[in-house]
DNA sequence: GAGGGCAAGTGGTCTGACCAGTTGACCATC
DNA sequence: GATGGTCAACTGGTCAGACCACTTGCCCTC
């Protein structure tokens, strides 16, 4: 018996998830003016409060201009708005997956990855490489010996990639943490949160990169004796292995994508 | 006569602004539960609305956890927290700045700068090489010739630097459009957020890097030509400049600052 | 000790009112 | 004609008080 708990989202968390789908989805252009707080009171059938507690959430996303006495007018996201719209962005309400976005997810992460490594490796404090270690231990006794050597074949259950990737993101993690910058932690907490909403889509995306321990241990093995370079090399293949991945799943469904509209991608063509 | 529109914050946002600064600067540990919405209340002197207002965009910001009927606990920013943060965390309400903090958006700017040059160059539409030259030309034209050929000497003045800012601003901008990533787009407007309450400090401390003209045209340049490594080289190498002068900068006020909590260097010490 | 029930306290929603600022039309003045 | 003042009708901002929905923990029953 699966049972997860119910979703139970507040009025103003639904008017907010309207209206950003609204701007974002180009149902209001930038510049266009929002209906009144109190017609908008009454076309949601909800109370006031709400409706203003939405508003200035999108007002901090940097998706609306709000003005008292004047109109709240839509801004454009694209130079407006911040790294915590990639939720946002990355899946409609439908489940449909923006290949562009998950494109450019992938991207950031295979950038900032490498250098997060190399400066963990120059900055990391000392039991960090053996925490590391550690990790890549255990992602070692989730999969068979044969199976991190066998490239491509298909020997990792769901249940073990799930595993994996959690292990994964916590060497990642404590990569982060190593590299003392507070930025790079910031956009990969972003990052994460943008790419939540893929669920078991990922780690089935990633499979190759995230059974590719031997490559999680070099990079370990590196920060332990602050070789950046090795740390930064290791990484910058590493990550290049789930990107290409990524590009391949993309280049099925369309393999030139235009970036705005974006094509969109079914979450079945993906499985 | 020298004119700014006058700051009108509203209660909610102070509200906001001060829990927010309690939960970064420390005043509130992760896991500590708040006081009650009816209790902030009174203790604030505002109404209900305006604290909830501010409420439910710490809960956005990834500050706090709400859950009803139970209490409102501070969250750990360091995990929960996206890009948007670094406003926050770069400046205090003195106006004191974390050198931890401008360091970690310089290293981010030198990261991602040279892999979005490169992608320009590889995805970058026809006329956006000319936008980019009609854009150093410009800089050319706010600097003497000679200057731009003369390093360290202080030869641009306060309103020239500022000029040539905004210049790179736009031109950095442009670069981020041709790269085709959304990411890197979201990541830019939230550092370009980040450095903003630094005001005038900026363009002082990049003033090298603002001055190379010549730097920027060989960006220009290859990506007109669509030659990828000859972009990314030549953005690391104007970004490194920046990077080195607040490196610095901030050496000189503590060369080894410890990550947490930060050693804060005043405005005054970056003049 | 285990389980159920109750009460207090929490966040969530609603209503209605008033304050504060913007806009535009209109008019008097220069 | 340009300028500035006045006013009414919007807009968003704030407030008060009430009630609903939920969690928590104490207390009683078994």
């Amino acid at each position: 018996m699966q049972l997860q708990p119910v979703a139970r989202r507040s009025v103003s968390d639904a008017v907010f998830d309207q209206l950003q789908a609204q701007i974002v989805g180009g149902g209001l252009a930038a510049g266009e003016a929002l209906p009144a707080e109190r017609s908008l009171t009454e076309a949601l059938g909800v109370n006031r409060q709400a409706v203003r507690e939405a508003l200035k959430r999108l007002h901090q996303a940097g998706l609306v201009e709000i003005s008292h006495g004047g109109a709240t007018r839509v801004r454009d996201w694209r130079t407006a708005a911040g790294l915590d719209l990639l939720p946002a962005l990355l899946t409609t309400a439908d489940g449909d997956v923006d290949p562009a976005v998950a494109r450019s997810i992938m991207e950031m992460r295979a950038c900032i990855g490498p250098d997060a490594a190399r400066l963990c490796a120059l900055r990391g404090v000392t039991p960090l490489g053996l925490d590391l270690a550690a990790l890549v231990d255990e992602m070692q006794e989730v999969l068979p010996v044969a199976a991190s050597t066998r490239r491509g074949a298909p020997t990792a259950t769901h249940e073990q990639l799930a595993a994996l990737a959690d292990l994964d993101w916590r060497f990642w993690e404590l990569v982060i943490e190593g590299a003392d910058n507070v930025a790079y932690r910031l956009a990969f907490n972003s990052l994460r949160a943008g790419s939540e909403p893929l669920g078991e889509l990922l780690p089935l995306a990633l499979a190759d990169e995230l059974r590719d321990v031997p490559a999680h241990r070099t990079i370990a093995d590196a920060v332990s004796e602050g070789d950046a370079a090795a740390a930064e090399a290791a990484a910058r293949g590493l990550l290049a292995k789930g990107s290409a991945a990524i590009v391949a799943l993309l280049a099925g469904v369309d393999p030139k994508a235009p970036p705005f509209p974006p094509v969109r991608a079914r979450r079945k063509d993906l499985r």
